[in-house]
DNA sequence: AATTATTTTTAGATTTACCTAAAAATATAA
DNA sequence: TTATATTTTTAGGTAAATCTAAAAATAATT
């Protein structure tokens, strides 16, 4: 198959593409920490090998080879993120760089058996869905706490910030994966967003409300 | 720390130095499936670092060093089939490949917290001793099948042959990890062994009685 | 001891993924 | 629309791990 920088590449493209629809050199080389010249190089041979469309100049977008490619990458790496935590006590926080050396590992029996080992998870210890073994995801519905308006109830099911430094806080402010809240006020001045969790105030800010996910129950 | 490939050269020089003392550059060419004059070019390298004494045209030596490095791969790989076989429902025959790559991951915390999610195993799928995380290893006391007269009880505590066509042939005859046997024959004509394992009686080559390793439980 | 065989090393190339520096294309602003 | 800035690509080079072919050292044989 692909050598481990080339699952890179079609990682992070992937990533990137979820965004905007076709990636740039530059937001590329970003991502891998490497100069816009070696990733150039890499995409060249991504596109002769059939993962990407690519037209100079114009960036890149992966193909269906490359999009299946990149899905399974996610997919283990979501699958080993649940083992860390839910097997061996990782915390939230910890998983990611391991993560990002055991999902190069090459085995389809090993990541089938891993599957059904951790019961079949939809997401992973940041909320983000884990697609099946046919590359499909559960269809997930997140609103932004931000999004949420004052009286609003929710669940909290993801975060869209994965630095350890944003998830320490998080963790320290209790606010973590299932937690149930409700936004009890926004401040005018910085909005700032007010929320009760479990039975206590808190306050966070605007920048920590963008990157919680929900699920709303709705109106209180 | 170090690549792959020189992890890879570091656990196979040590395997061929448990039998020899010194290493050929050939003796490790064979094994890393590579040519000699590849190994010399590694073998200045390792030895540059200090994982290897090193003399023109004598082969190597590992350094404490190097040989610590050796034994955590070791110990990587041995827990990696501990889980592979008790966690994921892996034949003993089908670890080898994948452990090989999951060695290699980098990170203390995941090995320590592997082995003791494990429950600090002493030996691996296959009888061999796990080294604990200062390196030393329990000590074991194999005797060969082959060694045992007629008459012996004994335990099956591991081979000494991992190929997968060698582990299932063990697998159909019943001869498993722990299963208890008694020589009650040895054939003059081909050196075969004649066994008593659960009742039944059982013939097996001198090939595979060489690569069954037990503790014996003295005469009966 | 001289010859032959084997083992090991050197020399010079190749491939992968990266780099810097400069050129080319595209986008933005005056 | 010309000038400026940004993005991207090309050209040429490096380091790691490999290779082949040939030379050098060591071992085995006659």
């Amino acid at each position: 198959m692909q050598s481990f920088t080339e699952e890179n590449y079609l990682k992070i493209i992937y990533h990137l593409a979820e965004k905007t629809g076709n990636v740039q050199t530059n937001a590329i080389a970003e991502q891998m920490q490497t100069k816009p010249a070696s990733v150039t190089d890499m995409i060249k041979k991504l596109a002769e090998k059939g993962f990407v469309d690519y037209i100079k100049y114009q960036g890149v977008t992966l193909t269906e080879k490359g999009k299946n490619a990149a899905i399974e990458i996610v997919r283990k790496h979501r699958l080993w993120e649940v083992f860390l935590v839910d097997k061996l006590n990782f915390k939230w926080d910890e998983v990611h760089d391991v993560a990002e050396e055991l999902e190069h590992i090459k085995s389809t029996a090993l990541i089938e058996r891993l599957d059904e080992f951790l019961g079949f998870p939809k997401s992973d210890p940041h909320g983000d869905p884990i697609p099946d073994k046919n590359g499909r995801f559960a269809i997930t519905q997140f609103i932004k706490l931000i999004d949420l308006k004052v009286g609003d109830q929710g669940t909290i099911t993801g975060v869209s910030q994965h630095s350890s430094a944003f998830l320490k806080h998080l963790e320290k402010l209790g606010l973590t994966l299932g937690k149930q809240i409700e936004i009890s006020d926004v401040t005018d001045f910085d909005g700032s967003v007010e929320i009760l969790i479990a039975g206590k105030q808190i306050n966070i800010s605007r920048e920590v409300a963008k990157h919680i996910l929900t699920s709303s129950n709705g109106k209180n």
